[in-house]
DNA sequence: CCAGCGTGAGGAAACGTTTTTAGATTTTTT
DNA sequence: AAAAAATCTAAAAACGTTTCCTCACGCTGG
């Protein structure tokens, strides 16, 4: 389209050499005051913008991160992203972004995309087919920081404390009298999964008793997976008096089957989820949940990635714990009498289907 | 790090040029069959990699995409980015992020930005303060879609038909006998915020009515606002009887305040908004919402581009337009009878406020 | 048998920077 | 006043590709 203006065009402006007008312009060497101001002035005036292409093939650097999760259409992940960015931009870094769709070839071949884009480091979560090996060796070619994800134990990253939180809300959940609680979470092969259930097992533990294997369903965390998943466990013979919900979009399957199965919160089903939405704060009744400061995620990974960036010699591994909090809302009660079959469905608790208009 | 193997290594270890190791891995020009299978071989033995900077360097195409959103944790901007980068990514090309959190200052500099990086193309949705001149002269310098954004009503871009969506909805609820109905929406000096305005207005003249300026909240689109304006709105003398909810995270502030003050819908109040998320969905009652399809609007803002990528010579702006859809659910009921105060309000309805556990 | 042509390959230029090296000019020192 | 030091500048190399230009070779047709 346009013709860009060269750092020679504005040498031969400024009537000093090519070399003369780059080091005036990055203020290094010796440069006299006088080729500085003719320099910027000529740079100014011709409205030179340098290119960051040229610049990159010289200087080995990019200036651009790569950040690589499944799916960033995940508001976790998003508010996680939002403050990366952030973090990123103001320290002068762009921000190369893609979806792995969970499939550890496409993975794989965006890593390698990334690093022949030559890309300055990595943050990503990588999915569960992924092998510790290939990427502790991906972790000694370039800076990298893992989100919530562990390889092999070593590397950096920021963990949320998933264990923890599951073994407050499952703590909070017997203190109520619960025993079958049902456990809702994404694949146990991912950390926070693992974490979770072992979270989860350990409050049982605790008091002498032991989890239900049946009740622990952790493969996906697509709403539609736990809509039918909860809706099983409802019409099971010994249905859960309470669901733990510690996976994304987890809770509105859940709270769809339960209203499809004609129960009622807190009555008859307590329910805990991860993540303070609109919807556990609007819901009827209000929803007790487990929250983790998103933000502080990202500005963590972000701020891990640029130690590492700006120092020359390789930093050591370094992990990061952000911790979880449980906001009690209205949505567990004291465990109600065991009900051998499952009441028979409100009609009026239903909803009509949606109707799409004409007009 | 590591030290990078050039094509020079390849063309070395094949025993031919270095143009000829080029054109092999290139299959350009003129090359012989033994030429391509030693070049190949020794490239795939070497773990060769091409380096995409210096690719860019003498090609002139970064094979980078740019995308300026205000904020893309706003769950309609990420589905539609998921969209976006899904379309892109299959044509091989990176999507260089940012966000401009609606300051024109930083959209500037990061549109400089994106330039000096020399992406291929640009795709944004400009914030207000940004001036219809400077973006039709970006459109002249690079290949641009813009995001339900329109300057000057010119430029290629995909857009949601707003004013459609306004129209329908405010029809529907005029229908129902109401005449007070709030309209809350971002700024009117944005296409979409106009467009509603417009929409909304158009539905009362049909029926020669008018709607009253007082009842056009139309600032800001946050949470928080939305929850201040409608609670202002519910006190006020004259109250509306409908909420017409036209921005990403109104709903829950206007829920808010309706459970605040003490209104409950569709008795009281009705209530329309946009988007079908899990709150509309599982709100009792279910929320009568205005949709579009998000992964439409990505995917032809994707598609524009695409085009003007490939076509050497310059396309003619084109415009597409998305269809918004009502799903009609529970939250709209006829008008109820003037109320001239609010009514006092149900301690019942109120929620207590959350606590942070300490355990 | 030779001119012409087609095919393939080697060499070099170019993309726009930064950085190094060497040289030129001025200033300081003895 | 000459030598040494300091300061600045010009020129050139380098980053890793692609592409253009030239040339060599073998074949074909007159």
């Amino acid at each position: 389209m346009k013709q860009r203006i060269t750092i020679r065009e504005v040498a031969k402006a400024a009537g000093v050499s090519l070399g003369t007008a780059s080091r005036a312009l990055n203020r290094a060497g010796r440069v006299s005051e006088e080729a500085i101001a003719a320099v910027t002035k000529a740079a100014r005036r011709l409205g030179y913008e340098p290119d960051a292409v040229a610049q990159s093939m010289r200087t080995k650097s990019t200036g651009a991160i790569g950040l690589l999760v499944s799916d960033f259409s995940n508001p976790l992940y998003a508010r996680i992203l939002m403050a990366v960015e952030s973090r990123l931009q103001a320290a002068g870094y762009a921000l190369l972004l893609a979806n792995t769709h969970n499939d550890g070839k496409r993975e794989r071949s965006l890593i390698d995309l990334f690093r022949r884009r030559r890309v300055d480091g990595l943050i990503l979560a990588p999915c569960e087919s992924e092998s510790p090996a290939m990427l502790q060796q991906l972790g000694e070619q370039l800076p990298l920081v893992a989100l919530d994800r562990d390889f092999d134990d070593s590397g950096t990253g920021v963990h949320v404390d998933h264990y923890r939180g599951a073994l407050q809300a499952t703590r909070h959940l017997l203190n109520l009298g619960h025993t079958r609680i049902a456990l809702l979470t994404p694949g146990s092969v991912l950390r926070p999964g693992r974490e979770r259930i072992a979270g989860f097992t350990d409050a049982y533990l605790e008091r002498g008793l032991s989890p239900e294997p049946r009740l622990i369903r952790a493969e996906k965390s697509a709403m539609e997976f736990a809509f039918s998943e909860a809706l099983a466990l409802l019409s099971s013979n010994q249905p859960p008096t309470a669901f733990l919900c510690l996976g994304t979009r987890i809770l509105s399957g859940v709270l769809q089957a339960l209203r499809h199965g004609g129960r009622s919160v807190p009555d008859d089903v307590s329910v805990i989820s991860i993540g303070d939405t609109d919807l556990s704060q609007l819901f009827s009744p209000t929803i007790t949940s487990l929250n983790w400061d998103l933000e502080a995620v990202g500005t963590a990974a972000a701020q891990l990635l640029l130690k590492r960036l700006d120092s020359e010699v390789v930093v050591e591994p370094e992990r990061i714990v952000i911790t979880t909090q449980m906001v009690l809302r209205e949505s567990c009660g004291p465990a109600s009498k065991p009900v051998p079959a499952p009441k028979t469905q409100r009609a009026v608790a239903r909803s009509p289907a949606p109707r799409t208009s004409k007009e």
